[in-house]
DNA sequence: CTTCCAAAGTTCATCCTACGAACTCAGGCT
DNA sequence: AGCCTGAGTTCGTAGGATGAACTTTGGAAG
């Protein structure tokens, strides 16, 4: 292995990870989907009602349901009850922990689109409880920001290769 | 704005932004497809060429080349020439610095199911030049690690508000 | 030069899911 | 009791996904 840097296009760099084991194909068996995202969009707005999300995001009424259900099934929201004085019992989706964990998987989809895709500036962002601006970013363990040409993938084999 | 803080569940935290203006959804427009994330992952990997992507994902034939097609429109991908010595000319499809940018963007995903859904670790790591792990994060301006617990979405009105 | 082969698609019939409209159901108000 | 509204479910239809079979293309082998 004395140059691995550049392969044929093409030729792949390390053995592929079977789907069953790869942790990117287990997330996107639960936010593979437009319409999850969007909805995780509205829970992350404070959106949680039922007809409200509809009205933002034209979906149709059966999705939605689908949708909601599979995401309180996978616990990335929770189905609650409350109730305004004067009004009947409703019910809101709200983001658990685990569902407010995507944030920064949201907050880079947001970013690249931003920086990547035509169309301006989205009016919302992301601020800290101390006033500043949120960005994700992808950081090393020596605490320094990092952009994606400095980054390889590696497969950390059984036998202690690094492929 | 006194309190803020708990509104009623479902009590929406400030106005929808219209999805025409959302940058998430425009982000959404690209990759919010599960076979279009998977063949990211390939193409991260450096599995370029159709026939391997086809063996590691199982995908049909028609889907994945109508998924590359859109992410060579989208600019995510180039279909590049290369010709190993002895074998016919192939196409490979890469990474462009667009595609390469979504980096962040899956590798918060990959965190967030290693965390947060069952199943154990991915063999694959992120790794920086100097041998450092990579992690996504969410970081402010004034340069420390926040959480997602510590962030609220606000929307900058024209007015100067912050809702 | 002809034949053979493999990679990378395209085409096709079938099936599943998304879609939008209409319908249902329940809780609380009047 | 009757009405209203939010939150679904049901339904027929249309569009996209699927897997198999077929086509194309460029080079290798004979």
């Amino acid at each position: 292995m004395e140059k691995p840097e550049k392969p044929h296009p093409g030729e792949a760099r390390h053995a592929a990870v079977p789907l069953a084991e790869c942790t990117l194909a287990r997330a996107v068996s639960v936010i593979g989907d437009a319409w999850v995202l969007l909805i995780l969009r509205e829970a992350v707005y404070g959106v949680g009602r039922f007809e409200e999300m509809r009205d933002d995001l034209g979906i149709p009424r059966a999705v939605l349901s689908d949708r909601l259900r599979r995401l309180v099934e996978a616990g990335l929201l929770a189905r609650v009850a409350y109730r305004e004085p004067g009004r009947r019992t409703h019910h809101a989706y709200e983001l658990t922990a685990r569902g407010r964990a995507l944030l920064p998987a949201l907050a880079a989809l947001r970013e690249w689109a931003e920086e990547h895709l035509p169309g301006g500036p989205s009016p919302l962002k992301l601020r800290h409880h101390c006033g500043a601006q949120i960005h994700a970013r992808l950081v090393c363990d020596h605490g320094h920001v990092v952009g994606p040409e400095e980054i390889e993938t590696v497969v950390e084999r059984s036998d202690g290769a690094t492929g």
